[in-house]
This record gives C-alpha cells, structure tokens and sequence, in this order.
RNA sequence: CGGGGAGUAGCGCAGCCUGGUAGCGCAUCUGUUUUGGGAACAGAGGGUCGCAGGUUCGAAUCCUGUCUCCCCGACCA
C-alpha cells in the first residue's frame, strides 16, 4: 500500500537510508532523527523535542487553541501534582491508571552513605502527591467549588499541559512516559447538553485532523472494552497510518455523573433543587506529531502541511563566500519581503530565507528532510535572468527519477506562492485519503475471511469494517479475546456508516451497527 | 514486566572471543581546485569505549550490578 507511484525510476538516491516498506518502524525512527525534530533523553520515554519538532507542536497548538476558545473554552492551569486521596475517589479512574503512575514521596534530598544524593527518610511526605496521568479529579474538585447553581453552567474549562504515564513500552510521540497535551473539563446540567458536547468536541478534533494536519480521520464511538476509565461514552477519531495501522489521534469522553458523585460536583437547578453535573473531557496529545510523521512521511523524509509547518518557503542562496553573494542575498531578500506579504489560510506567509553559510545542496537536503513544502533555491544565475527554482516537497521527483524543479521569473513565483501552498495543503490530504480508502476493505463477512485477510502475508493490511450485534460484557470479552490473537483491535464505529443490515460477523445474531477492525499503535 | 539484540567521536560501524598506545567511513574545521543540482584532493580537530564496582602490573576487551535504546510479547485514555 505504501508506494505512490510517481515515477517508476528504481534507482532514485532517496534523503533517507531506510523505505517505509523495508521496514516501517525503523523509518519512522530515522524521520525523527533526519527531520531533527526530537532525540532520546537518557530518562526512560522521555525525549527532547527539538525546534523543528516542537515548533509543529506549537503550531497545531495555536491552531486548535483558537478551536477551542471558539466553542465557548477559557484555559485554566491545574497543578502537575495530585493528592492521592483526591486520586482515589473514582473507582474505575483509580483501576485504569493506577499501573502506571509516577508518585512523589519526599521533598528532600541528603547525602548518602555511598555518596551521591538519597531522599531524606525524614522528609517524607505525609501524603504522597501523584504525577497527573489526567485531571478529571482535581478539576472535579476545583468544579465541586466553582459550581453552585445553574446559572454557572455549562462550566467549559480547558488546559494545555505535560502528563505522565508510565508505560511499559514507549515510542517516540506515539507512547511517551511524559507527553505534552490539551484536556478540556467540561459540566453541564443534563446528560443532553454534556453529549452533545462530547461531539461537538468530537467534531473540532475532526475538522482540526482533515483541515489543518491533512490528516483524514474517521470519528466514531469506542466499543465498551476501549474506554476511558470512568467513562460513559468514548468516541474517537483514528487515522490510518502508511503501514494500515490505526493511530487513535483524540478522544471525547461523556463521563456521566461520575465524576460528579466522586467530588459531588453539583448545582441548584430551577426549582431549588440539587442536582449532579453531567462532565465530558477530551484531549489530543503530541502523539499527533507521530500521526503526521506516519501520514504524510516519505522515503525523503517528513512532508509537513503547509497550515502546519513552522517555515512554509525556505529560500537558500546558493552562496559561494564572494563578493557576488551579497547581490544575491538582496535579490533573495527582496524575494523573501515579498512573499512574507502575502497571506495564505488567514494568515501571512511564513517564509525563512536560510542565510546559513554552507552548500545549498546539503542545506536543500535539510530541508527536504524536514519536510518544509516549497524550497526556493536561488544562484547566480536566477539573479541574472530574474527567476528563482522552485522545489515543492509533496512531489519531490519527476518521471524521470530527477528532482522535479521549476523555474518562475521572481515575479511569479510571488504571485503564485499563497495558491501553490493551498495546492500541497490539498494534495497532501488527498493522497492519505485515497490510501486510507483504498485499504479498507468493507465486503468482509465472515470470521473465516477476516482471519484469512488479517493472515495473508501482506504486511500492512489495513482495515475492516465489519457488521456486528454490538456484544457487551461476557460476550464481548470472548470476541475481543478472539481478535487479540490475530493482533485485532476494535477502533471505533463510525458516526457516518451505512446501517447495518446483515449479520454480526462474531455472534451471528442480527448486526445492528458497523465497526472497524485493524491492528492499532 | 518476560524473551532476544544493542550502547565505542555528531551519525553509521570495526575492535572484545585470545586483556598491552582506541580505529574506519560519513559529517565537521583549514587550505587548494571546483561551481546549478547530494564536488575533488590534501591536512587537521574531536573519545574518561553508557555508568558503577570487581579481577589484574595493566580492562573497550574478563566478572558483577545498574541505566538507556531497539525488536517480539504482555500492558496501554
């Protein structure tokens, strides 16, 4: 599923050393280290997110923060530490993440015996604090204050934050120890409002994932065995990678009362009467950095959407340490002043001239790597003629195994900047699109089949979507087990899916609804 | 957390079995020649061999412990 054929040149000398279809884990770990854009820090799951790689994360921020602000959101910040006791009050919360929580029991350090530093046995914590793996508790509690009638609600809080989970086994973005995300908090008076809610959210995810990461999506509820610890309802949205896994990329939870019972978040309606807050969170994380890097990522390394990428057009001077390179660093400035005019997607073009000393074919090679979609190089001879030589990194290669470059007078190249970023924007989307629908099979209709399908020595399958009865407790336990042994995962069943109207591929009982099946990260 | 692999210059690796001056390629720096599609030649810099103990006259090499990374599993909003 993985080649885009846009050239049938084999002999192609590609930025990376490794292809996704040799080996698609090891490709995604070169693309971090060739795009620059985070390295391992020595504390186990933990990484360093380098300026290319944060500065997507603080674009899509940005972006999603003006999303959320939109739906009616103030941002708040709670603290990194949680009392335990407040931890503890929801019971299924507690079972959910209690595996994997990093504790705090000393506030001291003293010299040990051996040397070196230990916790001061003396200075123990009364209480230990844990490290926020989530905060529906203490924004509950802070919500049990905050609340008092029904005029404060709906309460809509959100907060952009790092937390820890300490999970057994980490990748870069995708299933760090420490991540960095958004969690909204919301309460509302009825159960109405707080789902409609949970997909409005939903739906902001949705668009966010199609419009601004080129990232197509499908949004839908999470079976009973995936979800949210303390949820009524989880609804996802997932993103197919180029190796046809499933990448859950955020999720909105209708969290019921819940919560409220748990920190007795509760209000005084109409009639002078208490009642309990019906909550909803929702996140997405930096794991949406891996979902780009498996989306949009080629054999040459990243391909970032122009919405998203911190430098829309580099320009690089092919400078050669003489008297002629300041013309044509005024003629690239010139270039640089005029496309930073312009506008593109509601805002002003984001463009780098790269005054970094050096040859401009390891410099266009950088930038290949990193994925900046439009390199404009420019030599002594563009100044001459008054062109300049574009490269658009979302079709790197022409037919005939070459770099595909293209040569507009200065003139045009301005003029036409803002439509050829829309124009990668579009392409970028389309492409994934085209490949997530291209491998999701949906004629599959018995168990034999599916395991036949998910058995076939392809190695990246994609996806069913199958037809089932929507088993719950038992019954579904024995189809999850089932699954898991051909390394199945159910994602989520869709919101926009044709009505069921065969049987159900596990039960044989009448189908009541569609589901997808796939391997997931 | 179980099984397997690995950690030596920024990156990729050799050396380890059989202990004795720490090497190679790429990258970097300097110089010369090149110059529009990932330049060539010459020279130079860069390492407490993941960390901590131990054995030994002597440890990258042998032993013990530990940390981190990768793969497979278990786990995972």
């Amino acid at each position: 599923m993985i080649r885009e054929t846009e050239t049938t040149v084999s002999s192609i000398r590609h930025a990376l050393s490794i292809k996704r279809e040799d080996d698609f884990a090891q490709w995604y770990q070169e693309v971090i280290s060739a795009a620059d854009m985070a390295e391992e820090s020595g504390v186990r799951g933990c990484m360093v997110i380098k300026p290319w790689g944060y500065g997507i994360w603080e674009r899509m921020q940005y972006l999603l923060d003006q999303r959320i602000k939109a739906t009616g959101h103030d941002n708040v910040y709670f603290p990194l530490f949680i009392p335990l006791s407040n931890f503890e009050r929801e019971a299924e919360h507690v079972d959910g993440f209690a595996k994997e929580m990093a504790v705090v029991t000393h506030h001291r350090l003293i010299p040990g015996e051996k040397g070196g530093l230990i916790p001061d046995p003396e200075a123990k914590l009364e209480e230990p604090l844990v490290v926020r793996p989530t905060s529906e508790t203490i924004f509950g509690d802070a919500m049990s204050r905050w609340i008092q009638s029904w005029r404060d609600l709906p309460l809509r809080l959100n907060q952009w934050a790092n937390v820890v989970r300490w999970e057994m086994r980490t990748r870069m973005f995708l299933r760090t120890s420490e991540f960095l995300w958004q969690e909204g908090h919301t309460a509302h008076a009825d159960d109405i409002d707080a789902r409609e809610h949970t997909l409005r959210m939903l739906e902001v995810y949705r668009s966010f994932a199609e419009d601004v990461l080129a990232m197509p999506v499908v949004a839908g509820e999470k079976p009973e065995n995936e979800r949210f610890p303390g949820a009524e309802e989880t609804w996802s949205i997932e993103a197919m990678m180029q190796d046809g896994k499933a990448l859950q990329a955020g999720t909105s939870h209708y969290l019921g009362t819940n919560f409220s019972k748990a920190a007795d978040i509760s209000y005084q309606d109409r009639e002078g009467q208490q009642q309990l807050c019906h909550t909803t969170s929702w996140g997405v994380s930096t794991r949406l950095v891996g979902g780009l890097i498996m989306t949009h990522g080629d054999d040459d390394g990243l391909r970032v959407p122009p919405s998203i990428a911190p430098w829309q057009v580099i320009i690089c001077p092919m400078l050669r340490d003489k008297q002629e390179d300041e013309a044509l660093l005024r003629y690239c400035e010139n270039l640089r002043a005029a496309i930073a005019s312009d506008h593109v997607m509601d805002e002003p073009i984001r463009v780098l001239l790269d005054r970094k000393p050096g040859k401009a074919a390891a410099k266009r090679w950088d930038w290949v790597r990193k994925g900046a979609p439009i390199i404009i190089e420019v030599g002594g001879r563009d100044l001459a003629s008054g062109t300049v030589t574009v490269i658009r990194r979302d079709r790197l290669w022409g037919v005939d195994g070459k770099l595909a470059v293209q040569g507009p007078s200065h003139q045009d190249c301005t003029a036409s900047i803002g439509a050829l970023l829309r124009s990668i924007q579009r392409n970028l989307y389309d492409r994934a699109h085209e490949r997530r629908e291209r491998n999701i099979r949906r004629d599959i209709e018995t168990m034999e089949d599916l395991e036949a399908f998910f058995s076939s020595d392809q190695r990246y399958p994609g996806w069913v979507e199958v037809q089932w009865s929507r088993p719950t407790g038992e019954g579904l336990a024995k189809v999850v087990e089932k699954l898991k042994s051909l390394k199945l995962t159910f994602r989520n069943v869709p919101t926009d899916a044709k009505d069921a109207g065969g049987t159900c591929i596990f039960t044989g009982d009448p189908a009541v609804e569609r589901i997808y099946v796939a391997r997931a990260y």
